[in-house]
RNA sequence: GCGCCUGUGGCUCAAUGGAUAGAGCAUCUGACUACGGAUCAGAAGGUUGGGGGUUCGAGUCCCUCCAGGCGCGCCA
């Protein structure tokens, strides 16, 4: 089904020729939809607006959807939808499996690769926004009928190991028995000695030759560390109900065949060069290159990046590939694309959209960290915050807060403000979502029955109606943009909504067909409600 | 030195080049024999870091300066 506001767009665009440019009105004396092409129009032809928008007012067809188009400012023309369609429109919804969501035209291959933590460390506050940003990705698209492949780039290889492995060997334990802390406990007193043992550096530097040359010992151990991380990390994706399986785990570590093959090919076709012993890559547009395999013979995370690239358009068939990582690595993942694209790695048709993310600071907004000056672990803050609220509710909270503003900023990890029921924030919606629940539960415990939305007298029940048309549109918006603090402030505003209804339109104590309307108007914003707070990862219980 | 990000009421944040820059928190004033008040209604609070420019129209685009953060060849 078209969406109400799409077929208002193409009905002006009909007429006038240009993108309608529709808004939501800013004011609601404006009606419910506002279009600028009268101005812009006027722009190019020389003549006055109001004319302009005058003349097309008397041509669009809108009369079976809107009141009379009006011109309005400087030559605004302002739509006000009739409330007959708004109630066709709501009740669309209720009945919709999808509550409004449309399926893609061209459904999409998408490679999204967040969370990504590294083997014998625990998950810090770093993966915390990965983690959630990621998993609310893959929500949003898959629900858009997208195919989304979550990729989870675990740091499962590399140099740390030689420390790891000799260490192990060297205290005699047995790596299976550790949980997850105490790799992490191990890895310090490793780095500690690397730090201090010349002669255990050397160890160090062995073993990872040892590692990559497959030595049956070491593999083992390595894939015990492997293992006990793993546990450590599949018992936070449970606590914070995310999708990711092992299923999903593409390591660093399956790269490592082709890491030669990828620094071979780029030589071979003169895309790479020899500078200073190390095999590069000069991007345009910056003076440092990107390395490739360094003048040791060892390959840096360019070079695993760039294999990771071949096997998601290769053997994924990757049409689009998203990136869920720290601001900081904006500039690696730069140089990567644009090696990718030179190398043909990364075909034209294929996008690839790094999404950069703001760092968690702490309550005071500075850097975030424990008494020991030592990063706070994600299981920590999880800990926290349900210090404060039942788990539910405190991830919610934690989820919430996370996705609400802008990806690219900084924000402060403050549990108090964001388990506060009030304002703008995850309980807030779960308690506007567990209201209309309670009324919708009564009505049923009474035997009162209702279909669809039929009457639409008050500008309470008109305006949750209107915010409930549009939810697709919002859905759609996050998937193109990847913003989903977009999809956060629609469902603010429609529990806001909800919650102004709640208050002038009696449900329950009202009559026949009035009744029945208004139970059906709750029923379809508890659908939407729960329906895209499961996009941002956030359950919708039922009662609080 | 070069590059990227950020700067909007006391605080936390919105705003696709469009009308009078919107919310929440905090503050103040109202509304409860309640379809759960974990709510709602209202008030007050702004030279959008400074200065130029483009445009019919700039928080948004361009230039410049300031402040803060981050990144820049052999770690990932």
């Amino acid at each position: 089904m078209l969406s109400l506001p799409s077929e208002l767009s193409a009905r002006v665009e009909a007429v006038a020729g240009i993108d309608a440019e529709l808004r939501p009105a800013t004011r609601p004396q404006f009606g419910h939809y506002q279009t600028n092409v009268a101005l812009r129009l006027a722009n190019s032809s020389g003549r006055p607006p109001r004319e302009v928008a005058a003349e097309l007012v008397g041509r669009i067809d809108l009369a079976d959807l809107c009141e009379p188009l009006e011109v309005a400012g400087p030559g605004f023309i302002n739509l006000r939808i009739r409330s007959d369609v708004l109630a066709r429109v709501a009740s669309e919804v209720l009945a919709d499996p999808r509550a409004g969501i449309s399926l893609a035209e061209t459904p999409a291959t998408v490679v999204v690769d967040y969370s990504s933590p590294n083997v014998a460390k625990q998950m810090h506050v770093g993966h915390l926004r990965s983690t959630i940003i990621g998993d609310c990705f893959t929500r949003v698209l898959r629900a858009q009928g997208h195919t989304a492949i979550p990729q989870n780039h675990i740091g499962d290889w590399g140099r740390q190991f030689g420390m790891l492995v000799e260490e192990i060997l060297d205290e005699q334990l047995d790596a299976s028995a550790l949980d997850l802390a105490g790799a992490e406990a191990l890895y310090q007193r490793a780095n500690a000695r690397l730090k201090s043992s010349e002669e255990f550096a050397d160890r160090a530097r062995e073993r990872v030759v040892k590692l990559q040359a497959g030595d049956a010992e070491t593999r083992r151990i390595w894939q015990q560390l492997i293992d006990v991380s793993l546990a450590g990390f599949n018992a936070t994706y449970a606590r914070m109900n995310v999708l990711l399986t092992d299923a999903d785990l593409a390591g660093e570590s399956i790269y490592n065949a082709d890491l030669p093959v990828v620094a071979a090919d780029l030589e071979d076709r003169g895309i790479a060069v020899v500078d200073d012993g190390a095999l590069v890559v000069f991007v345009e547009g910056s003076t440092t290159p990107a390395i490739i395999r360094n003048a040791a013979g060892g390959y840096g995370y360019t070079c695993t990046d760039l294999a990771a690239i071949r096997h998601r358009v290769g053997d994924l068939a990757a049409n689009r590939l998203v990136y869920v990582v720290g601001n900081p690595q904006e500039f690696h993942f730069a140089q990567v694309f644009a090696v990718a694209r030179r190398a043909g790695y990364l075909p034209d048709d294929v996008a690839a959209e790094f999404v950069g993310f703001g760092q968690v600071l702490g309550a005071d907004g500075k850097k975030f960290s424990t008494r020991e000056g030592t990063a706070v672990t994600l299981n920590s803050l999880l800990d926290e915050a349900e210090e404060h609220a039942a788990p539910a509710i405190a991830l919610a909270a934690i989820k919430y807060a996370d996705l609400s503003s802008g990806l690219q900023k900084d924000y402060s990890f403050d549990v108090e403000r964001m388990v506060a029921t009030t304002g703008d924030t995850g309980p807030y919606l779960q308690y506007a979502h567990a209201r209309a629940n309670q009324i919708l539960r009564k009505a049923e415990a009474e035997g009162i029955s209702y279909d669809t939305i039929t009457v639409l007298a008050e500008p309470a029940e008109q305006n949750v109606a209107l915010l409930l048309s549009r939810f697709g549109e919002v859905v759609d918006a996050v998937g193109a943009t990847l913003q989903p603090h977009r999809l956060c402030g629609y469902l603010y505003e429609l529990a806001s909504a909800l919650s102004v209804f709640y208050e002038q339109c009696p449900v329950l104590k009202s009559d026949g067909d009035v009744r029945a309307s208004r139970l059906a108007l709750c029923a379809a914003t508890r659908k939407v409600l729960a329906s895209g707070l499961d996009l941002l990862g956030i359950e919708a219980p039922e009662r609080m």
